[in-house]
DNA sequence: CTCGGTGCAAAGCTTTTGCATCCGC
DNA sequence: GCGGATGCAAAAGCTTTGCACCGAG
C-alpha cells in the first residue's frame, strides 16, 4: 500500500502530465513509485537495476527520460556529486537540504541553513535574474578517528 | 613573456611537485601557461586543441592527469555545470567566487557572498568537519529581454 | 487512428586505462 | 638506471539516439 506522500506525489506527477499534455504511462509511474520506495541517494543504473528485480520491464532509456519528467516537476532532485555520476533523490516531503562530503570516506551529510535563501536572493537582485534553483555542496575531512569506513 | 601571476603560478606548482616528490615534467608546466593565457571557463577537450594548436605535444591523458594535479595543488579549480562535463577555471589570482547560471541562454555570472563563508562553519561544527572547499551554483531564468543569446 | 512513449541495442562523449617508451632525478 | 610520466589508442562508463512497435488519448 502507499503512504500519504506516495500519493501526493503521484498526484504531483498526475498534474504536471495533464498540464504539459503528456501521456499517463504507466513506466512512469512505476519508476515514480520505485523512487519514493527508496531512501536517500541513488544513480539512474540502480534505480534501473531495482526496478527490473521486480519484474518491471522498463528499459534504461525511459529511466533516463522519466527522470527528466520528475526533475522538471521537481519530484526528484539531481546531483552531480562526483564526475560523470549523476546521483538523485525524491525531493517531495523531503525538506530542501544541502550536502557535506566527507572525502576521506565519502560519507553524505545534509544540512539546512536559511543564510543561504538570502544568498540567493542577492544575487538574483544583483543579476536581474529569477533563481529557480540552486546546488551547495561542501567538502570535508573528518577531524578525529570517526569516518570508520576509510576510503582506501 | 609571463605576467606576475603566472610566474607565481609556476612557483606554486614547482613548491607542490617538490613538496609531493613528483617530477618536473615540461608539459606540467606547458600546461600550467597555456590555462593562465586562459579567462574564463574551459573544459579539457578545449584545453587539450589549444595545446595541439601550439604545437605542443601532449596527450589527452596527460592534460587529464595534470588537471588533477592543478586542481590538488589548488591552481584550478574544477566545476561540474552540466552532466557529464567538467569545467575548470585557474584558481590563482583570481577571488574565490561562485556561479548564477542562466538556464535560458546559458550565461554564467560570478559573485562572491561572505555569508556563504559562514554557512560553511556552521556546517563545519555540526558534523565535526573541516570543510575544506565547496561549489555553490544557482539556476536561475532572465527576467526580461535580456539574455540576447537564448538557446532555441 | 495518431503520434508520444517505449524497448532495445548501438552510438556518443568525456574520461580512464594498458603498455611500451621516455626522461627527470 | 629506476620508476614516475607520457603518448597513443583502445576501453570504460554514463547517457543519448535511432528505429520499429505499442498503446494512451
Amino acid at each position: 500500500m502507499l503512504s500519504k506522500i506516495q500519493q501526493e506525489a503521484k498526484e504531483v506527477l498526475t498534474n504536471y502530465i495533464e498540464k504539459n499534455q503528456l501521456r499517463k504511462t504507466p513506466e512512469r509511474f512505476s519508476i515514480l513509485e520505485m523512487i519514493y520506495d527508496t531512501e536517500g541517494h541513488f544513480d539512474a543504473e540502480q534505480l534501473y537495476i531495482n526496478i527490473k528485480n521486480k519484474s518491471i520491464n522498463v528499459s534504461r532509456a525511459t529511466v533516463y527520460n522519466t527522470l527528466d519528467v520528475l526533475v522538471a516537476c521537481e519530484l526528484v532532485t539531481k546531483h552531480q556529486f562526483g564526475s560523470n555520476h549523476a546521483v538523485y533523490e525524491k525531493a517531495y516531503g523531503s525538506r530542501q537540504h544541502d550536502h557535506l562530503i566527507c572525502m576521506e570516506c565519502g560519507e553524505v551529510f545534509e544540512f539546512c541553513d536559511p543564510r543561504l535563501h538570502q544568498i540567493k536572493q542577492t544575487a538574483a537582485e544583483l543579476f536581474d535574474q529569477k533563481v529557480r534553483n540552486h546546488a551547495l555542496t561542501l567538502y570535508g575531512n573528518c577531524q578525529k578517528e570517526k569516518c570508520p569506513n576509510k576510503k582506501k
